[in-house]
DNA sequence: GCAAATTAATGATTTATTCAAG
DNA sequence: CTTGAATAAATCATTAATTTGC
């Protein structure tokens, strides 16, 4: 499968080196200006996209702190299992390895202690892993450009958005799966003012969305059941 | 309260009518194209963005699925409880209302009556109400009010801007405040030339990290109920 | 009537869970 | 089995309703 053909991001060994060490220095959720540099400075290695980055590192923390949870959960079924057997056994009661166990679990911070806690909060907080403190407050997006409405859509919606729900919708699903390159509307020919209309992409557009009937395919295969 | 001032997306009535009216007629997870729409269109009626629009599917579908989940909870309680009623009274037995349990659980959705499905089923699975957009939903880079890229962000941009790049997603947060004072990342340093800013490239159409095509997809559903 | 205080809604983020590609 | 991608659930935070005391 070459990379090119590739539906998804597949790390290059230095790509994820560097992403490892990053994390392992401290970084779990970039902000836009990091994954921007982050990704500038990964893409020398291969190709790579912001998003990539940030699923990265979404998905490493989860997994880290994952990781973690089942091995406290471990252990302490070790320690209850111990306790267990030496009540069973009349052995003398030895000191449980509280502090080995705690070492064992953040192997993977080396260069990064975590700050002392109990064990029990770090069974029940994730938070330690999360350095969100710098960003807290104050992070507050606004003032964006203003998008440029297209009068075509303009009228699509007020013709169908006073209909009927149902039929709304029928005709909008129809409707949002062609509108792309589509004449579907012809209320909307009327547009013919010639304004170049710069609607910046906010959301992805995968060019292969094919809007079918939304009730019945979801877009992806199987949907969630619940 | 000026709006201006907000720091929040305060709905009009009227964004919020079209809103609701497009949820009742079955859209849960528009994707990025029909969020363009939508927002185009509801932009004439207030200040809006798209992430408005995407934020606000995200929490009324979740918000409803949770009063439907509420309510036949309820409904359940209320069936045991008729139900233990009716066997610590001897009544007569009586057909209990499972028809007009599911009316009333529907009720905010007269127009648009769910498909037939069992009740075990819908008690079980909130997929009905899922639509199954594969798309998320990003937001945008602060401060860039005129949409003039800064070059290092352009040159980020111009590498990386396929087509879901932008999923760099809602976590855009304090991005341009600090951008300038980081230089974590000397690869990004290159680019100190005053060249003019240029817009940003609309609706960049790659093939490389297009989501593949659905319908080729075929994995059947794996039977994975929860 | 009218603000201050409280509560309810709901916009925005973060975290957990799930799916499926490789 | 690992992990990229995506969605849903949980949570945080701000705004609107509303209550309350005067």
């Amino acid at each position: 499968m070459s990379p090119s053909n590739s539906t998804r991001w597949c790390p290059t060994p230095e790509q994820l080196m560097i992403l490892e060490e990053m994390y392992k220095g401290g970084v779990r959720t970039p902000n836009s200006s990091q994954i921007q540099k982050i990704t500038a400075h990964l893409s020398l290695y291969g190709r790579i996209e912001g998003k990539n980055v940030f699923y990265w590192f979404q998905n490493h923390k989860a997994r880290e702190r994952q990781k973690l949870r089942r091995k406290l959960l471990m252990t302490k079924q070790q320690q209850q299992q111990q306790l267990h057997h030496h009540l069973h056994q009349n052995h003398h009661h030895h000191h449980l390895p509280t502090t080995s166990f705690l070492g064992c679990c953040f192997s993977n911070h080396n260069s990064s202690p975590p700050p002392p806690m109990h064990h029990q909060s770090i069974l029940n907080s994730a938070d330690y892993l999360h350095q969100g403190g710098a960003e807290v407050g104050a992070t507050r997006i606004k003032n964006y450009t203003t998008w440029k409405v297209d009068p075509t859509v303009e009228n699509w919606m007020l013709r169908t958005c006073s209909c009927d729900d149902w039929m709304v919708m029928m005709k909008m699903r129809e409707a949002a799966s062609h509108y792309h390159h589509d004449h579907s509307f012809p209320c909307c020919s009327n547009n013919n003012n010639n304004k170049p209309l710069q609607t910046l992409q906010l959301f992805p557009i995968t060019t292969s969305t094919a809007v079918k009937d939304q009730s019945t395919a979801t877009s992806k295969p199987t949907g969630h059941h619940y």
